[in-house]
DNA sequence: TTGATAGTGTGATATTTCTCACAAAAGTTC
DNA sequence: GAACTTTTGTGAGAAATATCACACTATCAA
């Protein structure tokens, strides 16, 4: 049986795809303009790092088209993705304007081109324009609830809860609506998986197998298709999606 | 051996008590007499609610006094605690300032004195105030920061590791420095230490008795002394202080 | 001071997850 | 399309963590 089609004409980002996305999605026309005027282009390829771990906080960078991943990496070389980002997404790592350093690496896994924003910029036209402010806190408190409930999911429910979650949330942030489903439009090894979720690729791939049994998911060229939503929902808890605000239910 | 001095100094409370502390470090005195200005004070017994998740996120919380928790809970009854906050911290959780709804419930365990904030009210000063506005991202954003590496320490070193990582959490945010190490001055059952980490009771338990088996820790009066810094540092990766910001490193 | 209640300590066992080892499959390059 | 390289799949055993059961200890209130 197929997901029902209130789900996936809410759950995918086929519908998105004509409206806003990311940060412009909150932020006002006007000021969405501002934003982008103080922004240099830059072109970045697969592979490349936008910023490492440890380097100053001093631009942050929104993301026109590609995919890029935030990493933390430990010295016994097991790294750890903290987020998966894309169209429409701002890279903001920083307590306020002072000096700071990253947290983590921002490595291009599709080739980007992503605006470059200098931290004073930024600063000036927050400051000059009290409404901006006022939306971009609002984006900011989001980003933060979404952090909250992302690692809530994965400490709570076990590694099959982990990977339940992340694939639910990837299906929100890179869903796309086909008739068998909801296919992931992202190929990621089940190495990167586990990066994300913080298991080993053994164990997730004997997971994802248990999901293709079941018949919660399939797999066609690479990409994860999601075939019974429910079922995952069912291994991380997740609630109703009236309840479950789908805004905070992302990647 | 005790704890080396410098360490005493800057990682216990103690001379924090003197100084700012919470947001009103991060945020000017007069900023920081608006944001009082708005507040009307309200009183909060130990065990009682200032709200519930599923509530609607009207008010913000200044803590004046006293400790509170924030928890997340589910069906089977599992709690998990997000975050302990204190004398000076600011308990918000919204994505801007149209209507949404708390994703957890914030439960006092120390009776309190709050400065209730309405959302409103708060919005006006920041709009109005354009260095108040950009103090406040500084701080969102410092809060996002350490709910980030809190939850890395505990996805990425296992249970131990994520003991280690809250003990030294608790040093930076509730320690007092006495002759035998740093003591934290918060009393919590096994049972509460087991819901920030995500484990067990009896997990936790056993992992304590090792700590004061290896005289990592000391138990004085139902409060944990922690003897040996450096070993919990050993347990969840915790680079020498220089490189690991403190303000991050918090409950 | 005595129950009642909440919290701690610990053994035995089950379950989950990781580790190691290696084979098979898929993708890439020349 | 042969020779690499990367990724996937899987078994066997080890290690980590949870579960269950129950005794013990501390705290508190009458």
């Amino acid at each position: 049986m197929a997901v029902n089609q209130l789900e996936l004409a809410s759950r995918t980002k086929t519908i998105n795809q004509t409206e806003k996305f990311g940060i412009s999605a909150y932020i006002s026309e006007e000021n969405n303009n501002r934003l982008q005027s103080i922004m240099y282009t830059k072109l970045a390829a697969a592979g490349s790092y936008l910023f490492w771990d440890g380097d100053e906080t001093e631009y942050l960078y929104y993301v026109r088209s590609g995919i890029i991943k935030l990493v933390k990496s430990t010295e016994e070389g097991r790294d750890m993705t903290m987020s998966i980002v894309q169209k429409g997404d701002l890279i903001m790592e920083m307590n306020g304007f002072h000096v700071s350093l990253h947290n983590f690496s921002a490595i291009v896994i599709e080739d980007a081109e992503v605006g470059v924003i200098q931290k004073k910029d930024l600063e000036i036209l927050l400051q000059r324009h009290g409404d901006f402010a006022l939306e971009f806190m609002s984006w900011m408190g989001l980003m933060h609830r979404i952090t909250q409930s992302k690692f809530r999911d994965l400490l709570m429910y076990g590694k099959p809860g982990a990977l339940a979650s992340t694939l639910i949330r990837m299906c929100n942030s890179f869903g796309i609506a086909c008739e068998d489903g909801i296919r992931i439009d992202l190929k990621l090894t089940n190495t990167e998986l586990a990066e994300i979720i913080g298991a080993t690729r053994e164990s997730v791939n004997r997971m994802l197998s248990e999901l293709k049994t079941e018949g919660t998911i399939t797999v066609k060229n690479g990409q994860i298709i999601v075939q019974r939503l429910s079922n995952l929902k069912g291994k991380c808890n997740c609630p109703s999606f009236l309840v479950c605000p789908l805004e905070i239910c992302r990647m």
